[in-house]
DNA sequence: AGCTATTTATAATA
DNA sequence: TTATTATAAATAGCT
């Protein structure tokens, strides 16, 4: 409006629109401050910037003026229309619940609850996959105690190595010309090493399948 | 602002000052629009004449901007901060697709898949779970099965029943000086009825559980 | 931030 | 209300 008429539409440079951000909205606060003392108006006026900066003119308070706004009986049409990115994410959590609901049937059905809705060919389809679930579970089961058997067997034959290492060398300690003082609780050692056969690392896997009992459980 | 410059002051003259707010509203209007398109902002400009009508211009929705007004934090960090409603949505929605995350992954472990997170414990509770769930579904399929043999069977003896009650009317009927034309259909329908003992109606319950074979598969 | 040539808004009037 | 118009105000492009 000056120097030149421009085009009203969003101007592209930056710094200028800052700068007529700022010009122009002083002077739509002053109009606005002008008409409310003219005409005896109640004014509320909010205004974001691009940036997301608030500037609010009210010719009383925001909040007054919003509140009379709102207990306006005008606006007979939508009392309050949800942004259509709000009605999104509702129907987005409708569609999220009615998920879960369906799950935790489900959940509930595989417990054996709520089994009254279904019909016999469901139950029947349903016992089967329960079949198979608990088939895979105790497969599972099976392997990892094998597999922990078999850990816990490796780990107690090095030990028993290890013991055995060490009775050798307290014997040789003991042939040295010491007197035996302190042999008894070596001893102990020594004898609790030896209930154990040395070779029963070879019957691991046999071993880990008698201690599989429960696998049937 | 023309022909003569005025005061900033209530307009005494009524009529004038109706012509002047009309005026000056809709210049205030024009450059809030001016400035939103202008300057990419968002803008809700509401104004209640002197009567009490209602005036109101916003760049999106009035209730839009109020909503962010509302929610705007005292220090605008954010180019665009979403309003805390939609922060709550979202954050129901992640809270609702976790949970649905959790039980999709419940509902896998019970179909046997996906144990490799699972410790032992937890798989040996998921076992007893599978169990009494399978237990429960055996036991309602049973039941079920009871139920629609014990129905059948019932409804077989009332059609026995019936076919008794016709039978003897034939017989009634042939007695009759007639010729035994169209007996031999009729016939056919005895003939299988015969078949049948009529008191095995009282054996319902033994039957049923015989024919409850399926319920150990 | 100021300046100023112009455009725009509008007070008075019809 | 609307239209006209003289004038005040606002402001776009520059510093």
């Amino acid at each position: 409006m000056a120097r030149q008429k421009i085009q009203i539409k969003k101007i592209d440079n930056t710094a200028a629109r800052q700068v007529t951000f700022s010009k122009r909205r002083r002077g739509l606060f002053k109009k606005a401050q002008e008409l409310s003392t003219l005409c005896d108006a109640e004014i509320a006026l909010i205004v974001f910037s691009a940036a997301g900066k608030l500037f609010e003119y009210s010719s009383s308070s925001v909040s007054q003026v919003i509140e009379r706004h709102n207990q306006h009986p005008q606006t007979p049409e939508k009392p309050e229309p949800p942004s259509l990115e709000l009605q999104l994410e509702n129907s987005t959590c409708a569609a999220l619940s009615k998920e879960i609901a369906q799950q935790t049937q489900r959940l509930r059905q595989m417990k054996g609850e709520e089994l009254q809705g279904l019909k016999i060919e469901e139950l029947i389809e349903l016992e089967e996959l329960l079949e198979a679930g608990l088939c895979s579970v105790v497969e599972e089961k099976a392997e990892r105690i094998r597999t922990e058997i078999s850990d816990l067997q490796r780990k107690g034959d090095l030990l028993r190595e290890e013991n055995e290492r060490l009775r050798k060398e307290v014997e040789n300690i003991s042939e040295a010309p010491l007197l035996q003082q302190g042999h008894s609780s070596e001893s102990i050692t020594t004898n609790i090493c030896s209930l154990s056969d040395p070779n029963q690392g070879l019957h691991n896997s046999d071993t880990s399948l008698k201690l599989g009992l429960p696998f049937s459980n």
